[in-house]
DNA sequence: AATCACTGCCAAAGCGCTTTGGACAATCGT
DNA sequence: ACGATTGTCCAAAGCGCTTTGGCAGTGATT
C-alpha cells in the first residue's frame, strides 16, 4: 500500500493525502481525520527512501566502528554510547547506520557512507593522536562531532570531550594527599588521544610536587583486565614496587585488584587503587552510595546522547561555528584508596 | 555530482553510464574504461536512496537495542555482536541500521523500522521467554533471523543458538565429577530464555545423578560483576555454603571470584567455579593457552557472524524453509575448578 | 458588481537511480 | 548477397514520495 493507492482509495490526490498525514495546514481537518483513519487501517508506511529522496534528509546518522582486519578487541565503551546516542537520537525520529571499517579502509567506508544521501551526519569515536579521519570528514563536508578530540588539530570542528588530562591530574592529587610517592600508572593504548592527555595529567600533578615518574611503573595498553592482572603483578614483584596505581579503566582496577590479592596484599591498604570509570551499565563501580574503587566518573553513555544532541544541532544548522564541549569527570571516593603505607 | 551530470560530461547517456558502473556486459571495454576513469575523477558516488529506491534492495539490516526507559542495562555482548555481525555484513556491502526501543514502544520501532525500505531483513536479539516480537515480525513479513530462541514457540521462524541446556548440563556435569554435591547456580534474568535453558541443563544434570537443587544456592539476575559478588558473598555465609559455583558470565565470575577472596577462600580449592564465557574480546578468560575460569565457550562474535551469514541467504532466497543453526559450546577446564573438598 | 484573500484541493515536476524495450550499425552464417 | 545475430548505445518509464504552482469555490471587502 503505497501513497497513490492510498490517495486513489480514499478518491484524494497524492498530494492531500501527504499533506495531511505530515501535518500540513491546507488541508482540512475533517479530511485529515479521514485520511489518517484510512492510512492506519490500511497499514500505511512511507517509504523512507522515497520520503528521503524528496526531502534530501536521510533521517540517520552514521557511526563507524574501527576494527583492524584482525580479531580485534571491540571497544567495550562503544555499547554504552551507541545506547546513547540512539536514545537521543530517537527522539528525533534519527537513526543509527553502522559500518565496520578495516583500518585500511576507513576512508573507503566513510566515503561510502556519506555516498550520498546514507545519513545526514556523522560521529566519529575514538580518535588517535592526529588522526587522519578528521580532516577527512571535514574534506567530504558533512556534519560530523567526534567522541573525543585529536590534539595538534585546529580547532575547526565538533567535538566532545571529557578532561581528561584534569581528571587524571585530580586522580594524582588525590594519591599524592594521601602520602603515596610511588604511583604506577595503567593507562590505555597511548595511540589514542584520550591515554596521551591522562598521561599528562598524571606527569604534571606528579612534577608539580616535585616528583618524577619511574618509567618501570608505568604501562599502557589495550584496557583489559588481563592488562591489569599481568602489569600489577609485575610492579609489584619490583623491588621498590608502587604503594598506589592510577588505572584507565573499571576492568584493568580489577584486574589489579586480582593481582594485590594474589600477592597476598590489601587493596586500600597495603596498595591504593584510583581508577577512571566510564560508568559502563553492565559493569557499576559498586552502588552509588558505596562505590568500590576511588575513581574518577563520567558515564560514557551520556556522552553519547551529547554527542547526539550536538550533532543535531549541527545538521540543523550547519553554517554555524562548530560546537565544542569539555565535561568535567567527577571524582568519588572507595575503600581502594588510603594513606599510603608507613615503612 | 550526479549519474546525469556524469553522463552529460561524457557525452553518453544516463543508462550506459549506470551499467558501464555496474558491470553490465552491453557497455564496450573502452567505455567502460572512459566512465569509470571520469566517475574517479569527478569522486562520483551514487546516491543510495535512489539506487534502493529503484532496485528495492536497502542493502542494510535492521537491529534494535532493546532497552527500557529508565537507564537501563546495555547487554555487554551487544558489541561484540554487533561487530561480528557487521563484519559479515560488510563483505556484501550491507550496513546496519540501529534504532532504540524502549519496551513500550517495541512495536512502533520494529514497524517503523521496515516503514518500507529502510531494511532488507532484522536480526533480533535478546529473546524472552514467550516473546511476542516473533510473531510481530513474522507478521510485518521480512525475513529476519533471532539470536537466540524463544521455548513454547512454533518453529517456524529463523534462529541461532547456542545449545544452553547442553552447555551447562555439561558444565554441572564437570563439577559432579570432582564430587560436588552442593552447586549454586548463579543465572541470567529468567526472563531471558537462554536463561531458562541453562537452568534446565543444570536441574537435569543435578536430578541425573539423584541430586535436587537448593533454590538458597540458585540466584539470577542481571549478570553484573556486583551480582556475583553479593550472591556469592550471601551464599558462602549460608550454614551449608556451596563447594562450587556455576555462572551464567565471566563478569559473575569475577564478582564470585572476588567474593570467594574476600571470605578467605581460595578459588579452585575451597570453592570451584564454573562459567560460560560468551568470549568478549574486551574480557578474555585468561589467554587461550591458559584460562583462568573452567568454561563453556562460544564467541558472541562469531555468532554475530552467523546470524548475518543466515540473514544474507534468507534475503536472497525468502521462500525456502527457514534455517536454524544450534551451536555446541566448548568446554575448557581452567584452575578455577577442582576437586569438591574433604571435610 | 467587481476585487480580494482565503480555504481546500489537485496535476505535475522533481529527487537520482535502474531497467525495459528498442535503435542502429557491424558482423555472421549460409 | 540477404536475413539473422551480436555489440553498443539510448530514450523513457518507473521506484514512492514531497512540493511548487494553480485552480476553483466561498465570503469579505471595496
Amino acid at each position: 500500500m503505497n501513497l497513490k493507492d492510498l490517495a486513489a482509495s480514499l478518491g484524494l490526490s497524492q498530494t492531500t493525502v501527504s499533506r495531511a498525514l505530515n501535518g500540513y495546514p491546507e488541508v482540512s481537518e475533517a479530511t485529515r481525520k479521514r485520511v489518517t483513519a484510512a492510512a492506519l487501517e490500511h497499514g500505511y508506511r512511507p517509504d523512507s527512501r522515497a520520503r528521503s529522496l524528496a526531502t534530501g534528509k536521510a533521517m540517520a546518522v552514521g557511526l563507524v566502528l574501527p576494527m583492524t582486519a584482525k580479531q580485534e578487541i571491540v571497544n567495550p565503551v562503544f555499547a554504552d554510547f551507541v545506547a546513547g546516542a540512539a536514545e537521543t537520537l530517537a527522539t528525533r525520529g534519527y537513526d543509527i547506520v553502522l559500518s565496520l571499517a578495516s583500518e585500511e579502509e576507513q576512508t573507503n567506508v566513510y566515503r561510502s557512507m556519506l555516498s550520498k544521501g546514507r545519513v545526514d551526519g556523522m560521529i566519529m569515536q575514538a580518535p588517535l593522536t592526529g588522526d587522519p579521519r578528521i580532516a577527512l570528514l571535514k574534506d567530504l563536508g558533512m556534519p560530523f562531532v567526534v567522541h573525543g578530540r585529536v590534539s595538534d588539530h585546529d580547532d575547526e570542528y565538533c567535538w566532545m570531550d571529557m578532561d581528561n588530562r584534569h581528571a587524571f591530574h585530580e586522580a594524582t592529587g588525590h594519591l599524592l594527599d594521601l602520602g603515596h610517592v610511588r604511583i604506577a600508572l595503567l593507562n590505555g593504548l597511548e595511540a589514542m588521544d584520550f591515554a596521551h592527555r591522562r598521561r599528562d595529567g598524571f606527569l604534571d600533578a606528579l612534577s608539580e610536587r616535585g616528583l618524577t615518574a619511574d618509567p618501570a611503573i608505568m604501562a599502557s595498553s589495550t584496557m583489559t583486565e588481563q592488562f591489569g592482572y599481568n602489569e600489577a603483578m609485575r610492579m609489584l614483584a619490583l623491588p621498590e614496587p608502587p604503594t598506589a596505581m592510577l588505572t584507565s579503566s573499571l576492568l584493568v582496577a580489577m584486574g589489579a585488584h586480582r593481582a594485590i590479592q594474589a600477592r597476598g596484599l590489601r587493596m586500600g591498604l597495603d596498595v591504593s587503587v584510583v581508577t577512571h570509570d566510564d560508568g559502563l551499565s553492565y559493569l557499576p563501580n559498586g552502588t552509588e552510595e558505596a562505590p568500590i574503587f576511588t575513581a574518577t566518573q563520567s558515564p560514557v553513555r551520556s556522552h553519547g546522547n551529547i554527542c547526539a544532541e550536538m550533532l543535531l544541532k549541527r545538521i540543523d544548522q550547519d553554517k554555524t561555528p562548530p560546537i565544542q564541549t569539555k565535561l568535567k569527570a567527577s571524582f568519588v571516593i572507595g575503600p581502594s584508596s588510603g594513606p599510603a603505607p608507613t615503612l
